[in-house]
Formats: structure tokens, C-alpha cells, sequence
DNA sequence: TAGGCCATCTGGTCCT
DNA sequence: AGGACCAGATGGCCTA
């Protein structure tokens, strides 16, 4: 590091003389212009500031190390500018291809609202949780308890994303009820399955570092609400034989379909136009079909037979089918 | 008004 | 040398 520092040219050397002139107050949006302007307007005072400061580095400040300060030229002045906003122009285009794709990432999470976008944070950790959970799902080879996937999501959320969430994935507590799946076949789980042991949801208080609330407290209360006419949470498909989605409850469009495949190697995926996000497509099950109107849960790549085929139309999202493939 | 979130600028460091 | 990446600082906006 301080080799790199002394290997610096004579002219990064000036400019940061230059740079460090300025106040340090000058960051923050919009700041940097007056930055430069500032560094304009010491620009004529140049020589005057040059003799002061060498008055007073002999009596108080430290010798400056390295070669003598120069001038600031005009034409030096000019590159430096120059040189600030492209890179302020470069960071700011890196910045943004950076928020593109945390937008993607909130469309592929299963909760996603234009109107209420998760924050950065809350994206990230969300991502997180669904990443774990779908890799539960696929080394258990299991469909999970519904409520320990919704709190295995909402793990470490604050309240507010919680919250949302919840709403975002429509939770019905009649999908608890056993007597809704007697249609399952055989191999699948039933409704109510646990997620393995260590799946139980644990304090993100305690397992993030996080205080207990904001932070995402599992009451159920806070993650199940009934939506009228949404008599089918989007988590349906793991427990029902049919679901029937009809119509968004929330700000369109809803996550994209789920990606679950046991084996990776074979793994698919296309991107999905998010115009074919449709409103009631919140949570369901695609493969790399992309448009296409088939997908496949494997139960895990240990079990090949439990494997859940989702029949649905892509353009419209009105049904979405589960049926067994053996 | 405090706090959270965000965009932007900035300088340092590392890499090509 | 120039670009990418990063973290700190700052100020604006919004909400409880």
C-alpha cells in the first residue's frame, strides 16, 4: 500500500493536494458539482493559497512528504474535472446496473410489488431465506410445512416485510387442514409436513443478531391474513391436488414462478419476460420452459418419483394444475 | 423531528 | 493509465 502511494505520479499527487482543499462536506447528491465549482473558484486564488500554505507548514501542519506541490493549472485543473465525472459517471452507471439487478432479484423472490418494493436490505435477506428454503426443500426431497416456509422466508425480515410478504403470498390457514389434500397422491407429502427438524424457525433475534422485533417476530398473526376471494394461498400448489387462481389481491405482477429442480445439472432457466409475471401468478412453480406451460418439482435428486408436475397457462396464470408423474 | 432508505460524490485500493 | 470496486460522507425524501 504505501509502496502503490509512492508509486504515484507527480499529478495524483497535485490533484489530491487540490482534492483535499476542498471541503470534505462535499459528497452528497448534487455536492460533487459544487465540489468542482468550489475547486474553480480556489483556482484563482491559486498562488495566494500556495504562499499561505507554505507559511503555515512551517509553523504548525507537518512538512507535506513527496515532491513540492505544484501549481493546480488551468489545464490540469481541466483533467482532473474531466477525470472526476467520468468516474462519478461511471459509478453512478455501475450503481444503477447494480439496482437492476437487485430489481431482478425482488421479481424472482416471492414477494413483489411495484408499488411496494422491498428495500435493498430486505431484498438481500429475503433472496437469502428463499434460497435456504428451496434448497430444503430439494435435500428433503419434502414440500414443506407451510408455516415453517413462511417463517423460514420471513426469517430475520423486519415487521414491515413481514408483514408484506404475508400478504404477498396470501396465506390461508385452511391449507393447514388435512381434509384439503385427501387428493394427493401418495408420494407427495401431506399438507402440514414438517420441514426437517432443524427447519423450525428460530428467533432472528437470536440466529441474525438482530433484536427481536423489528426483526421479524413470527407471530402467526402477523404473517396470515384471509383475503377475500383468495380462497387458495399461492403455497397451494405444494399441498393441493388443483389450485385455481383467480385474480391478484396485490399489486401486480406478483413473483415469478418458482424454480425447483433437483437436478441442477439439467436445470433450465430461462428468463421470463416480467410482462408474463402476471397479477395471479405470485407463487407457483416454473420450469425453464419459461413461457412455457409446464413445470416439475422434484422432490429431491435422491428421489426421482416424487416429482410434481404443474400444467398452467403462462399468458393468463387462471389455473395452475398439479398432477403426479410416476 | 428522528430514523430509515436511497442516490450521489469522493478518494483509496486493486486489477488489467 | 484507466477502470472496477468499495466504503465513507452527505443530503434529500418519506414516514411514523
Amino acid at each position: 500500500m504505501e509502496e502503490q502511494a509512492s508509486l504515484e505520479s507527480e499529478e495524483e499527487q497535485e490533484l489530491r493536494g487540490s482534492a483535499e482543499e476542498m471541503e470534505p462536506s462535499a459528497g452528497g447528491r448534487g455536492g460533487g458539482e459544487e465540489g468542482l465549482h468550489r475547486l474553480e473558484d480556489d483556482d484563482e486564488e491559486e498562488e495566494e493559497e500556495d504562499e499561505e500554505e507554505e507559511e503555515e507548514d512551517g509553523e504548525s501542519k507537518p512538512k507535506r512528504r513527496g515532491p513540492k506541490k505544484k501549481k493546480m493549472t488551468k489545464a490540469r485543473l481541466q483533467r482532473f474535472k474531466m477525470r472526476r465525472m467520468k468516474a462519478n459517471a461511471r459509478e453512478r452507471n455501475r450503481m444503477h446496473g447494480l439496482n437492476d439487478a437487485l430489481e431482478s432479484l425482488r421479481k424472482v423472490v416471492p414477494c413483489y410489488s411495484k408499488t411496494q418494493k422491498l428495500s435493498k436490505i430486505e431484498t438481500l435477506r429475503l433472496a437469502k431465506n428463499y434460497i435456504w428454503a428451496l434448497s430444503e426443500i430439494l435435500r428433503s426431497g419434502k414440500a414443506p410445512d407451510l408455516m415453517s416456509f413462511v417463517q423460514a422466508l420471513c426469517k430475520g425480515l423486519s415487521q414491515p416485510t413481514t408483514n408484506l410478504v404475508a400478504g404477498c403470498l396470501q396465506l390461508n390457514p385452511r391449507t393447514f387442514l388435512p381434509e384439503q389434500t385427501p387428493e394427493l397422491p401418495p408420494h407427495l407429502p401431506q399438507a402440514g409436513a414438517a420441514f426437517p427438524g432443524h427447519f423450525s424457525y428460530q428467533s432472528p433475534g437470536l440466529t441474525a443478531g438482530l433484536p427481536s422485533p423489528p426483526y421479524g417476530s413470527m407471530e402467526p398473526s402477523h404473517i396470515f391474513h384471509q383475503v377475500k376471494g383468495q380462497p387458495y394461498g399461492p403455497l397451494e400448489p405444494f399441498f393441493d391436488g388443483v389450485l385455481v387462481s383467480d385474480g391478484p389481491a396485490f399489486d401486480p405482477p406478483l413473483s415469478p414462478p418458482l424454480s425447483v429442480n433437483g437436478n441442477f445439472s439439467s436445470f433450465k432457466h430461462e428468463p421470463v419476460a416480467p410482462a408474463d409475471f402476471d397479477k395471479s401468478f405470485s407463487f407457483s412453480m416454473h420450469y425453464g420452459g419459461g413461457a412455457g406451460g409446464h413445470a416439475a418439482l422434484y422432490g429431491g435428486g435422491s428421489n426421482p418419483r416424487s416429482r410434481i408436475d404443474l400444467h398452467f397457462n403462462t399468458r393468463h396464470h387462471k389455473s395452475v394444475q398439479i398432477c403426479s408423474a410416476r
